[in-house]
DNA sequence: ATGTCGGCCTCGGGCCGA
């Protein structure tokens, strides 16, 4: 089986990659966050043409997570249970769905803007449902992943220059004990190889040449039980799929498993 | 370079979010 996370930063400007990204990597199950779209707007018809069962979760602009699957798509839950609002608006940031025997969730954990934003409070809280959510369906053991945009580097290797981050979220020390509470659940970073360079990046911002000067963060994350890490057979980033004209500022992170 | 994208409101360009 073969799973793919992919931030896409807006599905419709986004979908003729996303299209050819299917056709030429034909995953079995493709993760998707940031569709910037409500869930009616989301292109089904196209994605479903290819073969492939669509679960959207888009409630407005921001935000929106989705499922695609060509080994069935059961048991969607749209949302974390208790997951904090944002200013009092609920957000579209976690859809999970079981696919060919593994119950897979899509994650776009909030940015957090600055460390003294009410933004990094709720993203604090947010991760704080996710770790509920990962704990009650762990009971089941059959394969288990989170896939997606954690927003969180895991360590200083995971951006490009620690320096530059010194006041910024996506490093800070709760932030990573969040991710560190998900772990001693019993998850495993699954660590994709990188096609270039010496360390997997996923996403570049778009500003400033970062892109081909590699100046990059380790942010989209797969997160998975035993029963999922230990079938992996091979993960890589699609850097590839970051070049040429109109990408997302984030690559495809590609799982293989013996499953 | 405060550097680029994308959505939205609204039809030119500003604002917000990342």
């Amino acid at each position: 089986m073969r799973i793919v996370t992919w931030n896409v930063n807006s599905i419709v400007p986004r979908l003729p990659r996303v299209l050819d990204f299917l056709e030429q990597t034909a995953p079995d199950v493709l993760c998707l966050q940031e569709l910037k779209s409500p869930t009616e707007k989301f292109p089904f018809a196209e994605v479903e043409a290819l073969g492939y069962e669509v679960a959207a979760y888009g409630l407005g602009r921001w935000n929106g997570v989705g499922i695609v699957s060509r080994v069935g798509l059961s048991d969607v839950v749209r949302g974390l249970p208790g997951e904090p609002r944002f200013d009092g608006a609920a957000e579209a940031r976690a859809i999970g769905a079981t696919c060919g025997g593994v119950r897979v969730w899509s994650v776009y954990v909030p940015n957090g803007r600055e460390p003294d934003n009410p933004h990094y409070a709720y993203k604090l809280e947010w991760l704080e449902a996710l770790r509920s959510l990962v704990s009650s369906e762990l009971s089941s053991s059959g394969p288990f992943a989170v896939l997606g945009d954690f927003n969180v580097a895991p360590t200083d290797a995971d951006v490009w220059d620690i320096a530059v981050f010194a006041e910024s979220t996506h490093v800070t020390k709760p932030e990573r004990d969040a991710l560190a509470r998900l772990r001693d659940l019993g998850l495993s970073d699954v660590f994709p190889r990188p096609l270039k360079y010496d360390h997997p990046f996923t996403y570049w911002d778009y500003r400033a040449g970062n892109f081909p000067n590699n100046k990059g963060m380790r942010i989209d994350l797969v997160y998975g039980n035993a029963a999922f890490s230990g079938a992996v057979t091979d993960s890589y980033v699609d850097r590839n799929a970051r070049k040429g004209k109109g990408p997302s500022d984030h690559a495809p992170i590609v799982v293989d498993l013996d499953l």
